[in-house]
Order: structure tokens, then C-alpha cells, then sequence
DNA sequence: CATAGATAGTTGACTACACAAGTATATGTG
DNA sequence: CACATATACTTGTGTAGTCAACTATCTATG
């Protein structure tokens, strides 16, 4: 009865599988920091960009709805974590930026979650890592 | 500013990233069929399964907590999708396993969610599909 | 065999998202 | 320039999942 998954599937079915396994070990190691992975992952991205960034480009970043990001942001803004700049040319746009107090956060919960990603890739080599990491981007 | 990101962190990055986005298209695809791609999981995890299979077991395979799992599984025996079963050696235990009319159901979402994961990781080569799926399973 | 501790599961209360619908602004077209 | 359509959010409402605390059962040890 068990109908053979071709490879497609079973890499999405192992994407999802992985993913909920890391995400709950790393969420937990980083809420010591006070946030959740994917707030991480929004303090990434923004310290990885030149300017400030759009809502709906977050979103996108993130695999998110609009109003995931919006109800995401709220308490990051909150906590003066990020902050909200006007766009000049565009005044449907609320672009977002780390604020000082944002980047010191983000540094110190980098050295946690460095650690935590060492411990759940260790299966792998670094050559291994690399692989993966080509394979993974392409899909994104 | 921007701190650089290890291999580990990396790749644990990427796959959180890359399931976000594959989780919701895939689940949207599904949607069709009235399940989720989590309930996907568990009929693709039970029908590789020779017998049943405890709420815990599941739990550790989807990366989920036992409490989830529970409110997972509610709508699918109301649905008629899996069936308690009781474990005569340990009373603890409540057992799950596909009904006919699960079999059913997976089959048909397995249509679809062949052909969307086809499409989603069309950027791959049959090889580097291969390639990938060893290595996320070296992380399980 | 009594009891201490581990294990399996459920429930209460909460957070994190999703989608649909609404508002405000921008853009392109006659 | 008027108006239709598209874009960028925000808000209402619902679902999916978390953790902490509880019950029920099992197991190992004196």
C-alpha cells in the first residue's frame, strides 16, 4: 500500500522533518535571549543589508504572509530592538532597520546560536556543510 | 557590523528558511484535498509503518511535542483518517494507525503533493536531488 | 510488594502564524 | 486629470502549535 515517494518528495518530506527538529532546539537555546528563531532570522537579514528594508520584502525573505511580518514586528518594535523609518518615495512603505540596541542583541544571540547550529550539524563536515548549503540556496 | 554567519549557522539558516517557503506552498497545494502538509506527514509516516504507531513516536518524528500531536490527531479520527488502537501490553498507550479511508486520502494527496514537489525543487538535477536528501537524513 | 520515579498522554492558557477583507497610496491609461 | 488597477500594509478571526501542570500507568528497587 505505502506508495514510493519519488526524490522530490522525499526531500521536501526531509526539509520539513529537519527544519522542525532544529527550529524547536534552536527557538529553545535562543529564548534565553528573549526572542524566537525567526526574529533571529529577521536581525540577521537586516544587519546583512545595506538599508533599511520593506515589510513585504521581510515577508518574502522569510516565506511569510504581510501580516505575519506586521504582527511579527510589533513586539521587536516594542522592545526597541528595530524601528520603523518613513520611505521619502513611498508612503505606502514602513521600511524597518536594527536599531543600536538591536545589533548588540543580535551579536550576542549570534555566539548562542552559533553554538547551537555546530551541535545539530555536527553529523556533517565542513565540505559536507558546503554542499548542502549549495543544494539548499538553489532551492530558494 | 554584520557578524559572519559559520557554515552551521549557515545551513541551519537556509533550511529553516527553505521550509518556511516549501511548507506553505505545499500546504496551500494540499489544502485541496482539506489536510494540511503536518496530516500529510503523519498518513506518509503511518502507511510506511507495518503497525501502529504511539502519539510519542510520532511525536519525535515530526520534531513535535506530545501535546501537538494530540490536537493534531483529534480531527483526524473525527475525520475518520487514522483510528485508536490499544496497546494490550501498556494501557498508556493509544495507538494510531491509517483507516481505509486514510489509505484512500493519501493516495490522492500523494498526486499532488508529487507534483508540487516536483515544481518546487525542479531547480535540481535527479543526482543533486539524491545528493541532498543524504544529507538532511545524516541530520535527523 | 510498596513505593519512587519514569513514561504516555491530555488539558489549560498562550503565542505564532494564516487567510480574507479593509485602508491608504501609487501607477498607468484613456 | 479621472479612474481602474496594483501595491503595501493592517486588522479580524481562526488554526496550529508551544510549555507547564496534571492523570494514569508502568518499572525497578529496597
Amino acid at each position: 500500500m505505502r506508495i514510493m515517494s519519488n526524490n522530490s518528495a522525499s526531500l521536501v518530506i526531509q526539509n520539513a522533518l529537519l527544519a522542525a527538529k532544529l527550529a524547536r532546539r534552536a527557538g529553545n537555546r535562543l529564548s534565553v535571549h528573549g526572542i524566537s528563531l525567526t526574529e533571529y532570522l529577521v536581525m540577521d537579514y537586516l544587519c546583512g543589508c545595506p538599508q533599511e528594508v520593506s515589510r513585504i520584502e521581510l515577508a518574502e525573505y522569510l516565506g511569510m504572509s504581510a501580516s505575519g511580518v506586521t504582527r511579527l514586528l510589533l513586539p521587536m518594535e516594542k522592545n526597541g530592538v528595530v524601528e520603523k523609518v518613513q520611505n521619502p518615495r513611498d508612503a505606502r512603505q514602513s521600511l524597518v532597520r536594527l536599531t543600536k540596541t538591536g545589533k548588540t542583541l543580535y551579536k550576542d544571540a549570534t555566539t548562542s546560536f552559533t553554538h547551537i547550529a555546530d551541535d545539530l550539524t555536527s553529523a556533517l563536515s565542513e565540505t559536507q556543510k558546503n554542499k548542502a548549503i549549495e543544494l539548499l540556496e538553489k532551492l530558494l
